[in-house]
DNA sequence: TCGTCAACTTAGTAGATGTTAG
DNA sequence: CTAACATCTACTAAGTTGACGA
C-alpha cells in the first residue's frame, strides 16, 4: 500500500536550543568569483573572507554574514549524517499558534471605500454590492472595463436562467473581487453520532477487558481500524494517538472497570479491529437490493446539501459534509501524525451566504457559530480545525462557475508569460554573474524554478513535515558534482521524494558552489536571502500577476503543446489515445507527480510477464510445427524461424508447469462454483468422479507437453501450413499489444498523471487534440473533469494553442 | 518591513465503482 | 457470473499567495 517513495523518518527530535524566535539565515562571505571584478559604485568586496565593502546594497547583509559564526544555533540546523537521521534546532520562541486573536474582518458589510484593491482601482469598475442588489439577482448590469488586454469586450450577457447551463465564459465577467451576489444554501451535513461497540467488543490492556467510557472508546476504535495499515506502525503516530487517548480517557474519569490503562504496548485493539472487519464484510454481503435502498436513503438525505444558489443560479457545491473525527493521519514525518481530530459541531462554523437567505434549521439547542455575509469570498462555510489550528471551508464544487472562473484565469495567466518568458530568461542568464548576492540568488532560484519545475518553497513551522521546495532548500538537499552536474535529493510537497541528477548551466554551479561555501553546513539555508514573497514580489515587476507557481503550470501547459504537437495524426483510437498520456506523462514526470506503486504491482507485472511469455511459447511451437510439416521452409525463410530456439528446456518445462496448474486450478473452481450454483437450484451436483474426468484431461495435456519437450515434435493434426501462418499472425498482434499495454502499465506505475492532467494541463489543449484527432472527449476526461473543463470542451476551436 | 494568516490551489490515497478475463 | 483488476471520486492534507496589521 504505502510505497517507499515517501519518505518518513520518526527518529526526529527536537532539541530545543536556541531561544531565537526567529530563523535566522546564514549567509556566505561575498562573492569572490572571478567573474566579479568590473567595478560598479555597487560593486561588492571581493576579497573573500573578510567583508571589507561598503557598497550600498550588500552592506548589511556582509555584516550579517560576519556574524556568521554565532548564528548556527538560530539557524534550523539539521545535521544529517546519511540524511536520515535529522536533527531540529528548535526555535524556542516559537508562539503557540493557537492563541490567536480572531479578528473577523467582514468585507462584504463595510463600504467599498475600506477596499482598497487594486484590481478594483485600476479596472474602474463599479462595485455591485450584494446589498444593493440582491433583489434583481441575475439583472446585474456591470459598466464596461476599458482595459481589457487581451479579450475583446463581449456584450454582457444578462440571462435570467436559473439553470446550471450558464455560460459564464460567454458573459462578460471583470471583476472577480465580488464573488457572487446572492448566496443561498442548505448548510453542511455533520457526521453521524457515535455509536457505541456492543458489549463484547472490548480494548483489551494485557489480558483484562477494558470497560471504556463511550468517547475514549471511540477514540479507541479510531486506532483500531488502522490496525494493519502503516499508520499503525509509525510510533509517532502511536505516541500522538496514545497521548491524546489517555488524555480522553481521563477527561471521562477513566476506565469504567478501573483497568489502568498506561502503557501502549500493553493495548490490544485487535478484538475492535476484527469487529470493524466483520462489519465490513457483512456489509459487503448486503444484497444488492438492500444496498440500492442503503444509497437511496443516502441520496435523500444529501439531496439538499449538493446544490446552491449563486446568483439565482443552481451551483454545485463541493465537500457538504463536514469532516468526521478521526485520528490525524499527516504525511511523511508529520510531528502530529496521529492526533486526535476532534468533532466539529455547529457552534464550530461559520455559515457564509446573503443577508436574505434563510439559515439552515439546526436541531433543537444547537447554534451555528456564526453566519456571515461576505461576498468577497467562495466558501460557503468554514471551521477551525484542531491539529494545526487552521481553517477548513466548505466550497463549490470543482464543475461551479466561480471554480471554472479562476481555473480559465490561472490558465491565461500562463499562456500570458509566453510573451515574457524570453526576457524573463536572458535576465536570470544575465543576472548569474550579477554582483549583488541577493539578485544572483534570485537568478538561480528562478532558473530552478523554470527548468526543473521546483516549487516555490515556503518556510514551514517546526510542528509540520520538513519538507521543502525552492527557496527553503538546504545545504544537504543539493549535491554538486563538477564539472557541473547537481544532485537534488529533498522531500517535496506530501513528503514526495524529489531526486534528479542534472547537469545545469555552468555558472549555475558556480553560484551553487558558492551558496554552499563555509561557513555553511547542513541545516543551513541555500538561498539565504530569499524567500517566495522577495521573489514574486521580482517576478511581478516583468508581468502583473507573475509568481513562481505560474512557471509550473506555464511549462506544464507548454511541454503539453509540443508534446502533442509531435503526435501523428494517424491509427486508431486507442493508440492516440495511448499517445496523449504518454504526453500527458512528460508533464507528470517534469511536476515530479508521484503514486505509489500498488500493493500487487510487481506481482501483476510478474504475470503479464508470464502470459507474454507463453505467448511466444505458443508462438514458437507453432512454428516448429510448420517445420515439421515442411523442413525446407527453415532454409527459405531463416527470419522467420529465428526465434525458434529461444527458449531454454527449462523455460519451456516451466511454461508448461504454469499452464496445467492453472488448468487445474480452473478445474476446480469451476467445480465448486458449478456445485454451489446446481445447490442453490437444488439440481443434481457433480460428483468428485467428474471433476476426475476434467483433471484426467488436463493430465493428458500434460503427458503431451512432456513427450513435446523431449522428442521436441509437436502433435499437428491436420493443421496446414497456411492455417498455423494465420494463428501465428493473430498471436504476434496479440504479443505486440500486451508488450504496449505491460509497458505503458510499467511506466504508468509511479507517476500519477491524474494531477497535472486535473491542475496543470491547460484543457483546452486536450479538446483541441480530441477535435483534431478524432478522439472523442469521454476518453481523455472522465466526467467530472468534463464538467470542471466544460467551458474549455466549449469555447475552443481546433486551431487553439496554448 | 515584516510576520501572520485567510483563502485558495494543488496533492496523493482510500475506498467505491466500473470493467474484463476467465 | 465472479474475481481481479483498473479507474474514478471523495476526501482531506499540504502547498502558495496576497492582504493585513503592527
Amino acid at each position: 500500500m504505502t510505497s517507499d517513495k515517501r519518505e518518513v523518518s520518526s527518529d526526529e527530535e527536537d532539541t530545543p536550543l536556541s531561544q531565537t524566535s526567529k530563523r535566522r539565515k546564514v549567509s556566505p562571505l561575498q562573492d569572490s568569483d572571478d567573474d566579479i571584478s568590473e567595478s560598479t559604485p555597487e560593486s561588492v568586496s571581493s576579497t573573500t573572507r573578510s567583508v571589507s565593502s561598503t557598497s550600498a546594497v550588500d552592506v548589511s547583509n556582509d555584516e550579517d554574514d560576519i556574524a556568521l559564526s554565532q548564528v548556527s544555533e538560530n539557524v534550523k540546523a539539521k545535521s544529517s549524517g546519511d540524511g536520515k537521521g535529522k536533527e531540529k534546532i528548535k526555535n524556542k520562541g516559537r508562539i503557540e499558534t493557537g492563541s490567536r486573536s480572531k479578528k473577523t474582518k467582514v468585507k462584504s458589510e463595510s463600504s467599498e471605500s475600506s477596499e482598497s484593491n487594486q484590481k478594483k482601482a485600476r479596472s474602474g469598475i463599479k462595485k455591485i454590492k450584494q446589498e444593493e442588489n440582491s433583489k434583481k439577482a441575475g439583472g446585474v448590469k456591470k459598466l464596461k472595463k476599458e482595459e481589457n488586454e487581451s479579450e475583446s469586450t463581449i456584450e454582457e450577457k444578462r440571462e435570467e436562467e436559473v439553470d446550471n447551463s450558464y455560460k459564464w465564459w460567454e458573459a462578460n465577467n471583470d471583476d472577480d473581487t465580488i464573488k457572487w451576489h446572492t448566496l443561498k444554501h442548505n448548510g453542511v451535513i455533520f457526521p453521524p453520532a457515535y455509536e457505541p461497540l456492543p458489549s463484547h467488543v472490548k480494548l483489551y490492556y494485557g489480558n483484562q477487558p477494558v470497560d471504556l467510557p463511550v468517547k475514549a472508546e471511540e477514540v479507541a476504535g479510531f486506532f483500531a481500524a488502522l490496525l494493519e495499515s502503516d499508520h499503525a506502525k509509525n510510533p509517532v503516530f502511536q505516541k500522538n494517538f496514545f497521548e491524546d487517548f489517555l488524555q480522553v480517557l481521563k477527561e471521562c474519569g477513566g476506565p469504567l472497570n478501573g483497568v489502568e490503562v498506561k502503557s501502549f504496548d500493553k493495548c490490544d485493539f485487535s478484538k475492535m479491529f476484527a469487529y470493524f472487519e466483520l462489519q465490513k464484510e457483512q456489509k459487503k454481503q448486503l444484497s444488492s437490493l438492500e444496498k440500492k435502498s442503503l444509497r437511496f436513503e443516502r441520496e435523500k438525505l444529501e439531496e439538499p446539501f449538493k446544490f446552491c444558489e449563486l446568483d439565482g443560479r443552481k451551483e454545485q457545491v463541493g465537500n457538504f459534509r463536514i469532516e468526521p473525527p478521526g485520528l490525524f493521519r499527516g504525511r511523511g514525518a508529520h510531528p502530529k501524525t496521529g492526533k486526535l481530530k476532534r468533532r466539529v459541531y455547529p457552534e464550530d462554523v461559520v455559515l457564509n451566504l446573503d443577508r436574505t437567505a434563510a439559515i439552515p434549521p439546526l436541531c433543537e439547542g444547537q447554534k451555528w457559530g456564526e453566519i456571515r455575509h461576505d461576498n468577497t469570498v467562495q466558501w460557503l462555510a468554514m471551521w477551525r480545525e484542531n491539529i494545526s489550528n487552521s481553517f477548513k471551508y466548505v466550497r463549490f464544487a470543482a464543475s461551479s462557475s466561480l471554480n471554472g472562473q479562476s481555473d480559465f484565469k490561472k490558465f491565461e495567466k500562463a499562456r500570458q508569460l509566453k510573451d515574457y518568458i524570453d526576457p524573463i530568461r536572458a535576465d536570470y542568464r544575465k543576472n548569474l554573474k550579477n554582483k549583488v548576492m541577493l539578485e544572483r540568488q534570485k537568478a538561480v532560484a528562478i532558473y530552478l524554478i523554470d527548468v526543473f519545475a521546483l516549487r516555490a518553497g515556503g518556510e514551514k513551522s517546526e510542528d509540520e513535515a520538513d519538507t521543502v521546495g525552492c527557496c527553503s532548500l538546504r545545504y544537504e538537499h543539493v549535491t554538486l558534482k563538477p564539472p557541473n552536474t547537481v544532485i537534488f535529493d529533498f522531500l517535496g510537497k506530501d513528503s514526495i521524494r524529489f531526486y534528479q541528477e542534472v547537469e545545469v548551466d555552468k555558472q549555475v554551479f558556480k553560484n551553487l558552489t558558492i551558496f554552499k561555501r563555509p561557513p555553511k553546513q547542513p541545516g543551513h539555508q541555500l538561498f539565504d536571502r530569499l524567500d517566495p514573497s522577495i521573489l514574486n514580489k521580482y517576478l511581478q515587476n516583468y508581468m502583473p500577476g507573475l509568481t513562481a507557481k505560474v512557471f509550473r503550470t506555464y511549462n506544464a501547459s507548454k511541454t503539453m503543446q509540443d508534446q502533442l504537437d509531435l503526435i501523428p495524426n494517424e491509427g486508431t483510437v486507442a493508440e492516440k489515445n495511448l499517445k496523449y498520456n504518454a504526453a500527458n506523462r512528460t508533464v507528470a514526470i517534469l511536476c515530479n507527480h508521484q503514486r505509489s506503486v500498488t500493493k500487487n504491482h510487481a506481482q501483476s507485472v510478474q504475470k503479464a510477464n508470464d502470459r507474454i511469455q507463453e505467448l511466444e511459447w505458443q508462438k514458437i511451437r507453432l512454428k516448429r510445427a510448420i517445420l515439421e510439416l515442411d523442413k525446407s521452409q527453415l532454409k527459405k525463410r531463416q527470419k522467420f524461424f529465428e526465434e525458434i530456439d529461444d527458449l531454454t528446456k527449462e523455460d519451456e518445462a516451466s511454461i508448461h508447469k504454469r499452464v496445467i496448474e492453472r488448468e487445474i486450478d480452473r478445474c476446480h473452481k469451476k467445480f465448486a462454483r458449478e456445485n454451489e450454483k446446481r445447490k442453490s437450484e437444488n439440481e443434481e451436483l457433480l460428483t468428485e468422479s467428474d471433476l476426475e474426468e476434467w483433471l484426467a484431461k488436463v493430465e493428458d495435456k500434460r503427458k503431451l507437453f512432456e513427450k513435446e519437450l523431449k522428442t521436441n515434435e509437436i502433435d499437428i493434426n491436420n493443421a496446414t501450413i497456411e492455417k498455423l501462418e494465420k494463428q501465428i499472425e493473430k498471436l504476434e498482434q496479440r504479443i505486440e499489444v500486451s508488450c504496449i499495454q505491460l509497458k505503458d502499465k510499467e511506466e504508468n506505475s509511479q507517476v500519477s498523471l491524474g494531477t497535472s492532467k486535473i491542475n496543470y494541463i491547460d484543457p483546452r489543449l486536450s479538446v483541441v487534440f480530441c477535435k483534431k484527432y478524432g478522439v472523442p472527449i469521454e476518453k481523455i476526461f472522465t466526467k467530472s473533469l468534463r464538467e470542471k473543463f466544460k467551458w474549455a470542451i466549449e469555447s475552443v476551436d481546433e486551431n487553439w494553442r496554448f
